[in-house]
Formats: C-alpha cells, sequence, structure tokens
DNA sequence: CTGAAAGCGCTTACAG
DNA sequence: CTGAAAGCGCTTACAG
C-alpha cells in the first residue's frame, strides 16, 4: 500500500495508485509489481524467477505466472549493480578479418546466448598493449566470464585476470610445459607446434627437401608453427635459417603473393613452402596462375587453418584443419562451467588438428 | 564518520575505518570516498567527473586529482541503474562471415570506443525473426544507442526500435521514397539501386547483351542491386526473367562456383555475369580457371564491394567499390550527435559507391 | 555553482 | 521454505 504523504491534492493520485500495483516513475514493471501480483515477497520473486531452488514449486508457478502476465523484464543493471556481476561475457579475440575468429565466435554466441550470457567483444589487432586496455575497459562492466585468445599476455593482462577473479578460459593454445601455474589454466585448443610439425612431416614425406616456412603477423601461434617446423627440418638435418621468411605485417592474399614471388627467387630453389595461414597460401596459390609456376610440379604449397576457399583454388590446398568451432562452443561450455562454480572434469582441452592433403602438395 | 554499532570488539575497527575514508564491504573505492577525499558532497564528484558544467573549475580539477589518486573507476551498472541508460551501443549486424560487415564493425568500434561507449555486437544470419530476438534482448540492456543494417524490418522490430525511444542510425542504405516516415530515419549508406544499375551499365558499354545477374542470399540489398540491374537491361531492351539467377542460400567462394558453371550452360550463351557479391565472383573466376573458360573473352565477370582479393584473382576482378569503412563511421558519429540530443545535419547520408574497372570485364 | 534527500530495481546476508 | 531490512553505487530532480 503506497503511503501518499498526502496533500489533498494528491488523495485521487493515491487512490488510483492503490488500485493497481504500485507505478515507479520510470513506469516500468519491476518485481514489486509481480509479488504484489503474486501475493508473495519480492524476494520470493527474485528467487523464483532465477530458478533457485528452495522455492515451492506451486509458488514458482504462481510468480511465473503473474510476471509474465505483466510482462515483467529483469533490469539487468540493477541485477548487477546488486549481485557484483553482470551477464556480460567478455571475449578478446585478434582480429575479425582472419576467418578463424568469426568462426571461433559464431560457436560462442551461439553457446552463451540460450544461456542468458550477452558477449562484449574486444579486438586486440594482436597488439598487447590495445588487449590490457581492452580487458581494463570490459572488466569495468564486471563481466560474468572472459575468454581470451592465446595464453601469452602482457604481466598487466595477467595480473588484471588474476586480480578480478573473474573466471577465464583461453582459446586456440595449450601450455608447453606443465607447470603448476600452467595447470592452473582453463584452456580449450591444440598444439600449435605439434601441427606445424605434423605439416611438415606431411611435406617431407611427399619428397620435398628445400622446405620453406613463410609467416606473417608473427604472433606466438604463428611462431610455434614455426617452432613445429623448425624442429622436424632440423631432426631431418635440412634445416637452414634461410628458410625461414618472416614478416610482421598481417596476413593477407596480396602479402601472400608478394612472398611468393620472394621466396620463389631464391637460390638454391624451395621445393615446398608451409604459409602460416590459408590466405597467405591462397594469395600464393594465385600469383602462382599468374606467374605460370606450377604447382605442386615446381613447389608444393601448403596452408594452415583451412578457410574458407581453400578447396576452391586451382590447385586445391593442402592445408592443417583447425576445430575452431568446435573450440569456441567448448571454451564457452567450460565457462558456463566455471561461472556456475563447478570445476570442469579437465582444465585443458586438446581438441586436436588434421592435416587435410589436397592437391597442392 | 562512520557509525560503528560498537560492541567493544569492533571498536578498532571502527577507529581504524573512522582515519581513511569509509570502506564499503565490496573493497570498492566509491564516489564517496572521492568526495570525502576532496572536501566536497558526492554529486559534486558526479558532475566534476562526468564533465558536467556548472562546476567551478578549481574543483574539477580537486576531484579529479582525488579521483585519480584513489583510482576510481565508475561503476556502469549502478551509473545505468540510476540513469536508466548504459554505455552500451547494440550494434545489428547480418553475419560476420561476410567481409564488408567485419570493415563496418571495426569502424563502429573504433568510433564509439573513444567517446566511452560499448559496442554490443549482435548477428541475425539475414534472419528478420531473429533480429527481433536480438534487438529485444539487447534493449533488456538499455543501450544508450542502436545501429541497425539495412532499412527492411519485420513490423515488430520497429515498434521495438520506436517505443524504446533509443537513438538509431540505419546502415548501408538509403530510403526509396521520400515518405514524411522516410525523412525521419536518421541513415547512412548509398543507393544499392544506383549501384546495381552503374555496374549494369559499366557492363553495356563494354558491349555485353545477354548480362545475367547471379544473386545469393537475397536479403533486401541484394535485391535492390537486382532491381537496379534489371531496369537498366529493361530498359535497353535487353532484360528476360531467364538471365535472372537468384539462390537463398548464403554467399559463398564455392556456391559462386557452382552458379558460374550453371549459368555457363544456358543458351543462347551469356556474355555477362553481374554477381551480387564478390565472394560469388571470385568464386566463378576460380571455377573458370578450373573449367578453361576465358574470362572476359568467353564471359564478363563483375562483383560487388571489392572485398580482399578482389585484385588478385586472375584476371582481376571488376567490382563496386562500397564505403564500408566510411559508413562504419558516419553512422557512428551520427548517433553520437543524437546520443547528446543534438540533431544531425543531416538525418540521411549519401556516401556513394564507385564502379572499378579491372581486367573481369 | 553546490548539496541533502530520495530513488533506480534488484540481491545478499540474516532471521525465523 | 519465506520474508524484512539493508545496501549495491550512482544520478535525478528539487532547493538554495
Amino acid at each position: 500500500m503506497p503511503r501518499a504523504k498526502s496533500s489533498t491534492a494528491t488523495t485521487t493520485t493515491a487512490v488510483t495508485a492503490a488500485q493497481g500495483s504500485r507505478r515507479r516513475a520510470t513506469g516500468r514493471v519491476t518485481l514489486s509489481d509481480v509479488a504484489q501480483a503474486a501475493g508473495v515477497s519480492p524476494i520470493t520473486v527474485s528467487r523464483a524467477l532465477r530458478g533457485e531452488r528452495a522455492v515451492d514449486a506451486a509458488l514458482v508457478e504462481r510468480v511465473q505466472a503473474a510476471a509474465t502476465k505483466l510482462g515483467y523484464v529483469p533490469d539487468p543493471a540493477a541485477r548487477a549493480l546488486a549481485s557484483q556481476r553482470s551477464s556480460h561475457v567478455a571475449v578478446l579475440i585478434p582480429m575479425l578479418s582472419n576467418a578463424l575468429f568469426v568462426d571461433v565466435l559464431e560457436a560462442v554466441q551461439r553457446t552463451l546466448r540460450p544461456a542468458g550470457f550477452q558477449t562484449l567483444i574486444g579486438v586486440t589487432h594482436y597488439d598487447e598493449g590495445e588487449e590490457e586496455q581492452l580487458l581494463r575497459e570490459q572488466l569495468m562492466h564486471r563481466p560474468a566470464g572472459l575468454i581470451v585468445t592465446g595464453l601469452d599476455h602482457s604481466p598487466g593482462t595477467r595480473q588484471l585476470v588474476a586480480q578480478s577473479r573473474v573466471p577465464c578460459v583461453h582459446l586456440m593454445d595449450l601450455p608447453a610445459a606443465s607447470t603448476p601455474q600452467a595447470a592452473a589454466l582453463h584452456c580449450v585448443g591444440f598444439s600449435q607446434r605439434e601441427a606445424g610439425a605434423a605439416l611438415t612431416r606431411h611435406l617431407l614425406a611427399q619428397g620435398r627437401r628445400r622446405i620453406a616456412f613463410a609467416g606473417a603477423q608473427l604472433d606466438p601461434r604463428t611462431l610455434q608453427r614455426l617452432e613445429g617446423w623448425r624442429a622436424v627440418l632440423q631432426q631431418a638435418g635440412l634445416h637452414s635459417p634461410t628458410l625461414e621468411w618472416l614478416n610482421p605485417a598481417p596476413s593477407s592474399l596480396a602479402l601472400g603473393g608478394q612472398m611468393f614471388e620472394q621466396i620463389m627467387g631464391q637460390h638454391p630453389p624451395i621445393d615446398a613452402i608451409f604459409f602460416c595461414n590459408d590466405d597467405l597460401a591462397q594469395g600464393a596459390l594465385l600469383a602462382a596462375l599468374r606467374l605460370r609456376i606450377k604447382v605442386p610440379q615446381r613447389v608444393a604449397i601448403a596452408g594452415f587453418n583451412d578457410l574458407t576457399g581453400a578447396d576452391q583454388m586451382s590447385p586445391p590446398l593442402t592445408t592443417v584443419r583447425t576445430p575452431r568451432a568446435q573450440i569456441g562452443e567448448a571454451a564457452a561450455r567450460m565457462l558456463l562451467q566455471l561461472m556456475r562454480g563447478e570445476t570442469p572434469a579437465l582444465a585443458q582441452v586438446d581438441l586436436g588438428f588434421e592435416v587435410v592433403r589436397r592437391g597442392s602438395s
């Protein structure tokens, strides 16, 4: 019952208000409105609607009916203020122009949304400083969870994550060593190093001997593939630093074409090129067409990630298929568990990879 | 001064607390802490920090110094609850796998972030129902602004936007007719119809007479390009329904290849194909290589949007360059104005397009 | 130009 | 299993 501080002027209003549920200035339907309609206290409504157990089943039903009837919609801001936790999940990825991360994101969103979480996307542009700054901003919003790409971050970023105590899952990578602190990390990915090694072994098995590695962006995962390549070639006694072609510019079709042209000018001649990402490799394949260089006869070409178009090229591109959608989904599921306070069966999930042999090698 | 309900046991604590600023249970530095440190009231701190005028310059400085010293970070949830408005901007786009929208988004984020707004991305998958559902969820969060793709939406979506009274800017399109309600819309784009017509005129000018239109996804903007193409061909007396190849599946390289193969089987032969998006056209170019069909000798090929790789193809792809980054930025700027309560000089901004002639036509 | 009061709409302990 | 009280951290009128 509203206690109108009744001057005579306000009496009518007070009576009207007393008839229906009490209306706020904002006109919003609130928890109290639902409580009044259902004949229970607001806190019971809160519990019933959130599916908290320890509420009588009959009451839950009555409350839900009232909520539906009034068209009640919870206010996330009020919820966040009271509970010190929002329904946002912050996701940090390097670049949206790399189709890889679009697929990851799609899977993450598809998993998180039905559970009632909004995704807040931060694009770091492969820049540790920008990542830290983005994280700082996102943490202000008290996200319920965090998904970040990779395991290599600035000390500031690591500290922010730790201090925030927000559950966090890492994507696309696995810790190399099994140190105690590595074991504490939650992550879903595969061994980039192993994948690089496997593709290199494939090229060796095809009889290639002068296998170049062409890398762009030079982010941590690219460098791990490089390491895998290097280890295999060294073991075969076929490694030489002159086989390493590294360019810090972002990966793109055009850059792939340029690198291909450069590498093909090298003597003694290269007989295979492992590009660290499919867009580079596709660019190389297009350049080969322009330059009338036969692939794989003159040179074998392989890419990484099996992005759109890999199978459309002439010849179709040999590459490594990475389970990015599965990684996104598994990471989101693991995060969901962590946010519920549960402990995932496995803190570190290896989803593997697959060398896909096509015509280019 | 904290009024400790002092049992003897808590006395020490109370004294300690009285020395410093009063600490909340959460340990957060609040507006009140800053106020106390600066020797002013919380509301003055609020005003000073938000840069609201009508605060003495000297005070502003003192407040800012105190805030910095204490490491004060405003709580967005509290802010949103009190002001009924968050610092989120919701952005609705059809698909992240279309590179077009990645560029738009990048520009939007780059413009909005420095102004203190977080972007909430919703991917509609070109589905009106999903768009409406996403909008409903995002509106729960009381965004300060809204950016949506295109002008065609379900009645429910339109109503939600109108009822919410949240400032809204539309992307990528312009209203066709100048009805009063069209004039009330805020939008930044270009005429899809005109762009379709211009590209068709280009093909006609090259002497092509049997110009097919190959469209996928069949979203509103694709259909507008189709209309532009149709109008030009009809005027030239060269239109026939059999020239229209429409497929509702999502646009992709692979689909472009398939469509190309189908279209090339048609009699009498087609001498040019206008693909509604570059990925289709690129797929067609790749298929032409496989099938050894000469482009542009046997058939001219044109795309739309000038996406990555268009200039890398053999032959390079003729297409329409669309100013998507500029559109994203201009839309974000316009929204910024609207959110400040200002009226943009122009409610509808036409950023144009450009036919880029390359080797494929 | 500055402040005291009230309130935004929810949830967290604490009782019973 | 249910509820009354207090509080989350800010801003919106309303005064002066």
